[in-house]
RNA sequence: GUCCCUGUAGUUCAACGGAUAGAAUACACCCCUCCUAAGGGUGAGAUGUAGGUUCGAUUCCUACCUGGGAUACCA
């Protein structure tokens, strides 16, 4: 890149001139009449000098105009102390060429060459509902993984899901006495669609959170409870054996010693709840399937909550020891967060069961069996963070070789403004419930635009899939990760403005000029440029840059700002220019320059995992 | 109570300690005999309060206020 050269040279012309390393850094103005890129180091040398800012600009200037760079045509002073840059044609010509000879690699560095990064997002839990909260965290994992692969790092995607749990307890108590009332049999199920069965499993979910707070017409929420407390354990065996029958799994824990399973009696059969267990949970997964797909991630790995419990008890049990952890009240085993200024957590609760906390310990060290990272992030929502602290410390002393390479990333909370009623699940909104909406709108438009009539129904069906993901996915990241977003049903379908189908849109206009066009560009020498042309050409030039800080910041909304100001920049030139009329050379430069737009926005949006049609 | 995060146009969001604080939306007006109007152009509108550090503060520090989260057996 360019302006690490630069920034190199100003480096070590301010170490020869003054004998000081400083760190220079360059930003771009926002104003475009101070230059392309510009440089604050005098003000900041001034101080430690004890000399006037514009003197040592005007000296670094000189030293700078020695060196003859081709790519600038003009270094200018300012006061208070800025030193500012402008590109010559000649650097823009050959940013175009690198755009249209790197295409789909263009902007992607190697900073990250030889990491090997893990990054674990999305996490919905068997049985229970798939819903934006789930979709956000999809969005910023999915992104901050190519975003992490474009800066060349070596990425596993992971995603670790609760199949054991009160939750998974309170479903199969909910889809039980639902089978039950309404007189349904296990194996009916199979003839539904997976849309349906999800609808009912979700049904029964709030039946059962319910039914645990009010009770039934026959039940105090009391024997409810305990029915519930009756399936969790159930389930933790039902899941231990399904581990044992697919992947021949030796278990660590002998459950049924732990939970006294000897002198336990349920009114529930151990079979009955197996079969509703193993049918249900295959359900769920071949479902978040479907919307993974739609949504254009694919795992590398899939972690299960009931693995992990094995794994992480063992951890603790060995920690206990160790000293490291404490026993507690009523049996439980803790972690004394409080001597590290932290709360304290329980890690194995008063039945002996492993909680979250030991199964994370766990999910760090079977990840790295797997694949040998050297880091590890944790993609949830930022209410855990307190929480992840708290594991991470516990974890510098049962695996202090590998404490230092886990990271969490806490992004915001999806909150409610005027908060819209889910009509399936009572009180969420559903992930595929957005992603329809979205789709309706989508399909609204195109049909009222009728540009798109060119398409078959089958690919405007694919097209309004592609525009729906993308207004969802952008509406998220658009926004810092760890600022809560609060959800506004209308703003996230929108169509214009700063959205992500105004993207998509840019680059089918792009696609749709090029469409007939010759590419040979071997000839373009770019002159005479307008300020609309500069504009963009300046936008252009600034991807790799743009590419390289949300790799180190890990930051999809740098990105989406940096296509939304190339896109406006693109659209305002392409209403004040002609293009295909234009006569020679000013027709080949713009065609260039469309073709790099159409390659720098489908890179862009790639890193944020947004698909980009080339008609809509 | 303690700890963490947050506070910017009517609303939703931007802004490595830098130059005139950017957008979108909503509102008003203008632009398709022209390559995709899901577009472009024009106008008006904001840094919670009080101090401090700095050549310079939306950004860093202190206090207060506002909103959210965590605070041992859900994560």
């Amino acid at each position: 890149m360019f302006t690490t050269k630069l920034q190199n040279e100003i480096k070590n012309i301010i170490f020869n001139l003054y004998n000081i390393e400083l760190d220079v850094a360059l930003e771009f103005p926002t104003n475009a009449s101070f230059g392309d890129l510009a440089c604050t180091a005098p003000l900041s040398l001034a101080k430690s000098l004890k000399r006037a800012p514009m003197e040592i600009a005007n000296e670094i200037k000189d030293a700078l105009e020695q060196l003859a760079f081709v790519e600038l045509s003009e270094i200018t002073c300012i006061a208070p102390g800025f030193i500012n840059f402008k590109y010559s044609d000649g650097f823009y010509t050959t940013v175009l060429q690198s755009i249209v000879e790197q295409n789909n690699t263009f902007g992607y560095n190697s900073q990250f060459l030889g990491q090997k990064i893990i990054i674990e997002y999305t996490d919905p839990n068997p049985f229970k509902v798939f819903h934006i909260g789930h979709l956000m965290t999809n969005c910023i994992g999915e992104s901050l993984a190519c975003i992490l692969e474009a800066n060349g790092a070596n990425v596993k995607r992971a995603n670790y899901q609760g199949d054991v749990g009160l939750h998974v307890a309170k479903s199969l108590w909910g889809i039980f006495e639902q089978l039950r009332i309404k007189n349904i049999t296990l194996e009916a199920l199979d003839s539904w669609n997976l849309d349906d069965v999800i609808d009912f499993f979700g049904q029964s979910y709030s039946y059962a959170s319910n039914a645990s707070k009010n009770g039934t017409e026959n039940l105090s929420f009391e024997e409810v409870l305990d029915a519930q407390k009756e399936l969790n354990i159930l389930a933790y065996v039902s899941a231990q054996k399904l581990l044992m029958e697919t992947e021949g799994w030796t278990p660590l824990i002998n459950y049924p010693q732990i939970l006294n399973l000897d002198s336990f009696t349920s009114k529930y059969k151990l079979d009955d709840v197996y079969k509703l267990y193993t049918k249900g949970r295959q359900l769920s997964l071949d479902y978040f399937e479907t919307l993974y797909k739609r949504l254009g991630t694919k795992f590398d790995y899939y972690f299960f909550e009931s693995l992990l419990g094995e794994y992480g008890l063992e951890i603790v049990k060995k920690g206990l020891a160790d000293g490291i952890f404490d026993v507690g009240e009523n049996g439980a085993i803790i972690f004394k967060g409080e001597d590290y200024d932290l709360h304290s957590r329980v890690f194995v609760n008063s039945y002996g069961l492993p909680t979250y906390e030991s199964k994370d310990l766990g999910l760090a060290k079977l990840k790295y069996s797997k694949f040998a990272y050297d880091k590890s992030y944790v993609v949830t929502g930022n209410e855990i963070n307190e929480y992840f602290k708290v594991i991470n410390c516990a974890m510098t002393k049962v695996a202090p070789e590998l404490a230092p390479k886990c990271f969490h990333l806490g992004h915001g909370m999806m909150r409610f403004k005027d908060r819209k009623m889910s009509s399936r699940t009572g009180d969420v909104v559903g992930g595929d419930e957005l992603l329809n909406m979205a789709k309706n709108t989508a399909l609204a438009k195109m049909q009222e635009e009728g540009s798109s009539s060119s398409l078959s129904s089958d690919q405007q069906l694919l097209v309004a899939d592609q525009v729906a993901v993308a207004s969802i996915k952008y509406s998220v990241l658009k926004i810092n990760i760890g600022q809560n977003i609060s959800y506004d049903q209308e703003a996230t379908l929108a169509l214009s403005g700063n959205t992500g189908p105004y993207l998509q849109y840019t680059h089918a206009r792009c696609c749709s000029i090029l469409e007939n066009e010759s590419q040979d560009f071997s000839k373009v020498q770019l002159a005479d440029l307008n300020e609309a042309e500069l504009s963009v050409l300046r936008n252009l030039s600034k991807f790799e840059n743009v590419v390289y800080t949300a790799g180190t910041d890990l930051t999809p909304n740098t990105i989406c700002t940096y296509l939304y100001e190339l896109a406006q920049s693109y659209n305002s030139f392409y209403n004040a220019n002609r293009i295909l009329d234009a006569p020679n050379p000013q027709k080949l430069t713009r065609v260039m320059l469309t073709a790099a737009v159409k390659i720098v926005m489908a890179n862009g949006l790639r890193l944020l995992g947004i698909p980009a049609p080339t008609q809509m």
